[in-house]
DNA sequence: GCAATAGTGTCTATTAGACATTATGGC
DNA sequence: GCCATAATGTCTAATAGACACTATTGC
């Protein structure tokens, strides 16, 4: 037996997309079409389709509204937004937030509902966002700064392949302070299950200096690593 | 202008309320009184009222329930499960999952929907529940034995008022294995910002011994602590 | 006295953090 | 040679973990 006399909701997704670009944070919002909130930033996301999982739902609006594409990218529910005055609109909307991090930070293309899709560094944007998207990326930036403790997310922000100076500067960015190069190198090579070497190695960014061992990450995103690597203590 | 054509979802609540009892880990199950699913155990939960919010559905759905009263215990949002097809009923059914932890582990009244509402330990449960809640108790339980890493978390097992013993059983419990009481007073007794004492002190369970000092959490469940209770390190 | 629990002391091994030093390239 | 960056070494202070020891009660 099945009440229909219970409350209907609609159900939609947001993502959080960060990025590293310029050495900061970078979180990717669209510039709404439509009402409500025409013409402000949000969040990318929209309505949850028919038998639709909702981590799918995330990835489709994400390509849908800005051309990112989702495949291979580290996308994680973050929490659930369900206030009952958080939708201007008639019927009551709860969105699923999801966080999602990704290397390929290349100029988005606005695309369905939205007029345009930008890049913007996550202290720009903080306060300026529709509905409660802000609490959502204040959220989603507590997150990721406490992922990359024990998790190799750190990594996606990356190439598949890496110098330990270009994955202190994720580090760096995330948590919005600078990093002993010296005990960074020597903590994330004795961690046991983060990195492995490739044997290649690059020259530095300057094109000056010694070059640096190239890396892999040997693990999915949200795995977690043997010994964290923790924000009080870098 | 708001598009009707959207698909509609119920949504519902669904509580994961953890307390100690007989030094091991319990949960809150209550047997279903309806299909789908009647006979089975299930976690505590039902459909979100019109107009109210999530966390306030998940305390009335517990009092309604098993009885357990709401107000004053830990409860917080665990994650969303949205998989098409978690609901056997024609229409989808998305649940937001809480997580709580109480001091009050009283004997539960079955109420509406429910036949039966009883304290299990977790060990036994597992496995064991309808719908996908095998999968939202696995992510409860490691989600409180993370939590009272880094808040005071654990101190919501006990009365306002207890003992570095007590509270040594509730780390216990949670993570499964005995830790060294000296080294735990140390910690706890250095860790800045997790415990207050009373002055009092108070006779050990087994009336011998020496008596216990009393201590207070000072602060909220949920806040964090200054330096980490690790696992790994005790 | 003994048993039991609370709480402290001690030693070792590991680790963070600061910072100096060496290594390897471009110019 | 100089400069810049990568990587290692060194020293100190703090901390986890094991475990011995002392303190305070009931019997």
């Amino acid at each position: 037996m099945f009440h229909s006399d219970f409350p209907i909701f609609y159900l939609t997704v947001d993502v959080v997309l960060f990025a590293q670009r310029d050495g900061e944070l970078a979180v990717l919002v669209v510039e709404r079409g439509e009402e409500p909130y025409a013409g402000s930033w949000a969040l990318p996301g929209g309505f949850v389709g028919d038998g639709e999982e909702l981590v799918d739902a995330a990835r489709r609006e994400l390509v849908e509204e800005t051309g990112i594409d989702g495949e291979g990218l580290a996308l994680e529910q973050l929490r659930t937004f369900g206030a009952p005055d958080r939708d201007r609109r008639p019927h009551r909307v709860v969105s699923v937030a999801h966080l999602a991090v990704t290397r390929h930070a290349e100029a988005p293309t606005a695309g369905t509902d939205a007029r345009a899709a930008v890049w913007l560094p996550v202290d720009e944007v903080a306060g300026r966002l529709a509905f409660d998207h802000d609490e959502i990326l204040a959220h989603a930036r507590e997150r990721v700064a406490s992922k990359i403790e024990y998790t190799q997310l750190a990594a996606s922000f990356l190439p598949p392949e890496f110098t330990l100076a270009q994955l202190r500067g994720v580090y760096e960015a995330v948590w919005g302070h600078p990093i002993d190069p010296g005990n960074f190198q020597r903590k994330l090579r004795a961690a046991p299950d983060f990195l492995e070497s490739t044997g290649a190695s690059v020259k530095p960014a300057g094109g000056r200096g010694r070059p640096a061992e190239v890396f892999r990450a040997c693990g999915r995103p949200f795995d977690r690593i043997g010994s964290p690597v923790l924000r009080s203590a870098m």
